[in-house]
DNA sequence: GGATTTCTGGCAAGCGTTTTCCCCGGCGGA
DNA sequence: TCCGCCGGGGAAAACGCTTGCCAGAAATCC
């Protein structure tokens, strides 16, 4: 048994599908009460399903958000996903997902086949690149999405435009890394003597720029030297990596006669910094006495994390829905409210009376 | 500018709008190469994208798979959210997503938009309930799935069969929870004296449910009593509030004499296990010298916790996968490798020698 | 060399909706 | 009583693509 139609209905119902049509799906046009009714019986009594597809392909309008995510399994990105999905839900809108690791060739492709699928909008998430080997991709990505807005489609991006993206249509809702990782720097300078050193994610990825220029900001401003930037993974194992290297330079010139921590770590995610604790745990160090370390985020999964860590709060979710808004025209939101974070001394950066 | 269509395309190629789509898109038939050529450069310099909605509508066959989640930010939900990403990916097909907080109302919902728009398959991943307040709702998503699978569609579903369902067309990935909550157990029994407690969810709620016969079985196989069970909700709150209520009682009967862990506790999934550690250490208890606890699930954002959870490991992406791809009708694959996990026995259960 | 296949394009009929007209009956105003 | 309106229902034309079928041409076989 196949699907049954809006045609099937209507016949049952003793109408035209044009009828049919107009009392099932909200039309301007409601037609009288009692062939409502009936038109809904029959309706009903088939199990009806509107094809979605055909909708779409009269109304040319979807329904459908195109969410891009490097990694849906990474807690910053799935807690935005909880945002746009909300938003999208408001609005009737179903998401659809696609997961790029990054690679701007790979996020081409999916804002491709969204724009295939006629998403009535895109929601991309996730830090930029400028490295030189990303260029050429990202110029791809840029004219793809100028397509994409050209055929009327909208963008909502997260933290950064999309290099080279000119169209009309892009609405990004910026995240002030820069001015939180100043802010951070100063609280913790005012408490730390160490040396600070900045875990950071490869050079050219736009969100790590910023939050490193941000904490050297803050450092300055502070009267201290500028920090140390030790660029790797932006992920888990980077920070992992990261943490092995500066416990081993811990260790060999640690005092021993000071209890004061040896190094001040910023890592540029929360993630990052976690796996640069498991590092320095493992070689021995602990926090914060031989070291203290801040992340970014303020991932909810990490906030029963011990020692706490001290980072960054975002409100990742409505980061998401905010976006979702945006793009969805709805850009009144975010002149009421901006994107804005604030900083979260925790555990990690005490620094220890003695 | 609209977008290009295929006939527009033809046009300017000098071909048929079949041709055109013969060349175009995969097709059993392949029109002569120097036609073809001339059909791609126009499709190029019209930057043609095709559009899946008439593709879908003419095909009837969407390439899209639904997804059901409760709750994409939780961890356990988007771990598998990867695998079945990843999957749909290798086989064309873009995920659609549902998040339902595990009402089976909403879920019922999810499924009829997905039912609308013509998905290929809906996999459904988040424990299934027998509660009495949910029946009725259940009969409705089953009703729905039977639909949906009677016009053709499948279904992938983690876990549990949902209740009530009987078309044909659904695969399930089984997670042999109850065995391997009788390993852990037993794993426990070996080395653990003290009273036996379970954190469990809602009554009712399979997986839960599953876990604690599990465990239960296990315990009494090492020839111990049976554990006390503490409903309470499935996530972080829930385990939270119960580690606060365990706490209290911890509190008022230690013996201070006894360096022995005044309880063991059980914590159906690692998200509640954690919540509940949060509680004891805030009540000043300290894990695993006054009680010793465990999980389920083996998160990997969760694997840095210290000290570190015992749990019981799944392989959630697999999971994802090989429902996404039972859903797709590759049920071969399931045979070959049934789903399993394994018991991680970790500091938190450890017996503190003396 | 003629007949029979085998190819290759094109035509046109869907796929399931929406939406623009158009028509017809009833109503109020003059 | 006549006319212009209005409101509700229907016919039919999109929407953009796929595909079964057909016809002509080229290739193959006696």
């Amino acid at each position: 048994m196949a699907a049954s139609t809006l045609a099937e209905v209507a016949r049952l119902a003793g109408v035209s599908p044009a009828t049919a049509s107009r009392v099932l799906n909200g039309s301007a046009r409601t037609p009288g009460p009692e062939i409502a009714e009936r038109v809904k019986e029959a309706a009903r009594s088939l199990g009806y399903i509107p094809n979605a597809q055909a909708q779409g392909l009269a109304r040319s309008s979807s329904g459908l958000i195109g969410l891009v995510v490097h990694d849906i399994a990474d807690p910053y990105f799935s807690t935005i996903a909880r945002g746009v999905q909300s938003a999208a839900r408001e609005h009737q809108k179903m998401v659809l997902l696609a997961t790029t690791s990054g690679t701007p060739a790979d996020e081409q492709a999916a804002v491709g086949a969204f724009a295939a699928r006629r998403a009535d909008s895109i929601v991309i998430v996730g830090s930029r690149s400028t490295r030189p080997q990303d260029a050429k991709d990202n110029q791809e990505l840029a004219a793809e999405l100028d397509r994409y807005c050209s055929n009327g489609g909208k963008v909502g991006i997260v933290g950064h435009p999309v290099v080279g993206a000119s169209a009309d249509g892009y609405h990004v809702v910026p995240v002030p890394n820069e001015e939180l990782a100043t802010e951070l720097a100063r609280a913790l300078a005012a408490e730390h003597t160490a040396k600070f050193v900045i875990i950071a994610g490869p050079d050219g990825l736009l969100t790590s720029d910023d939050r490193i220029r941000g904490f050297q900001r803050g450092l300055l401003a502070a009267g201290l030297p500028e920090a140390e930037v030790i660029h790797t993974g932006f992920d888990r194992a980077g920070g992992y990596q990261a943490g092995l290297e500066i416990a081993g330079r811990i260790k060999s010139s640690q005092d021993p006669a000071s209890n004061q921590p040896a190094a001040c770590l910023f890592a540029v995610n929360d993630v990052m910094a976690i796996g640069a604790v498991a590092a320095l745990r493992e070689q021995g160090l602990s926090i914060p006495r031989d070291a203290a370390i801040a992340g970014f985020d303020d991932i909810e999964t990490l906030r029963d994390f011990r020692p706490a860590l001290t980072t960054v709060s975002l409100p990742l979710e409505d980061i998401g829905r905010l976006a979702t808004l945006g793009s969805l025209g709805w850009s009144e939101t975010d002149n009421a409210m901006p994107v804005t974070g604030v900083v979260t001394l925790r555990r990690s950066t005490e620094t220890v009376p003695t």
